[in-house]
DNA sequence: TTTAGTGCAAAAGTTTTGCATGGTC
DNA sequence: GACCATGCAAAACTTTTGCACTAAA
């Protein structure tokens, strides 16, 4: 509990520096949504950050939600997922390469550590006379916890 | 042009043949728009296709090309793409597995043909208590034409 | 003739934008 | 004080659904 309360602290210290590094004022607000993707492992919706934050208290409105997740998504900040049809979640990834793990039945997402693609990758795009400049790939499967249920 | 009419009808009963296998009624609209994604090679939303056979003169309904395209994909006879954020695109794909480069600067999509990531994908799986079901690797980038201008 | 499919219009949902207000530098 | 960011409400979009009507089996 204390240890949960510390940790929320540090992430928002963190938060408000990558804001400030991006040249963006580190607000109540946007330190708030961007905190609160630090801390969740799967990826979010705009509307359910906003429901989730405004549950918890916060007056944000939902408009700010998505000026923020598109300041940061734009700045390279947080990756905007597109794997749920018909809208976009974000997430908060460090600033390696990787890749992620859905379970289609719980959704939880498991991060993969550095791919080893690259090279693969630049021969076939060269075989087609592209340049290759991003790739994601998601994988979906089934947990542990799922396949037992 | 002669080809090209006779390659359209061809397609017309490729289309038809493809919805008859699905046990779904071979009707004018469904056959419109399957006929009309099979000749594209780019992938296409809902209402891109709804507003080109429009102009060619066919009087289906948005809802109608909505209802095709679900009833088309849930069967897997097309691949809906979620790459454009916050719209659901779709692509007839034949049987085999396969990925997509896209041009980040024309839209252009190259098919690649059938990938080697299964051994190394199923073992990254396991590491995590997982079995992968199905991948998705879309690949960005530029391909040759938008390199030189 | 029985069933499945369509069109239209309305509804539901997500995302964007305009503008007055409030907070930061 | 100047400027940026926010909240609210309205607007713009995409997608879904209800229902009377039409076409296919």
């Amino acid at each position: 509990m204390l240890a949960g309360m510390a940790q929320g602290k540090q992430v928002e210290r963190q938060a408000r520096e990558t804001l400030r590094a991006l040249g963006a004022r580190p607000t109540a607000q946007r330190v708030t949504v961007l905190a609160e993707l630090m801390g969740e492992s799967n990826d979010l919706t705009a509307q359910e950050l906003h429901q989730r934050l405004r549950r918890r208290g916060s007056r944000l409105g939902l408009a700010t939600v998505y000026r923020t997740l598109g300041l940061l998504s734009g700045e390279g900040a947080i990756d905007a997922l597109s794997h749920r049809p018909g809208e976009i979640s974000y997430r908060w990834c460090g600033d390696h390469h990787h890749h992620h793990l859905v379970c289609s039945s719980c959704q939880n997402v498991v991060e993969l550590g550095d791919c080893e693609l690259t090279p693969w990758l630049d021969r076939v795009a060269a075989d087609h006379g592209f340049v290759a400049t991003a790739h994601r790939l998601d994988v979906a499967g089934l947990c542990a916890d799922c396949r037992a249920a």
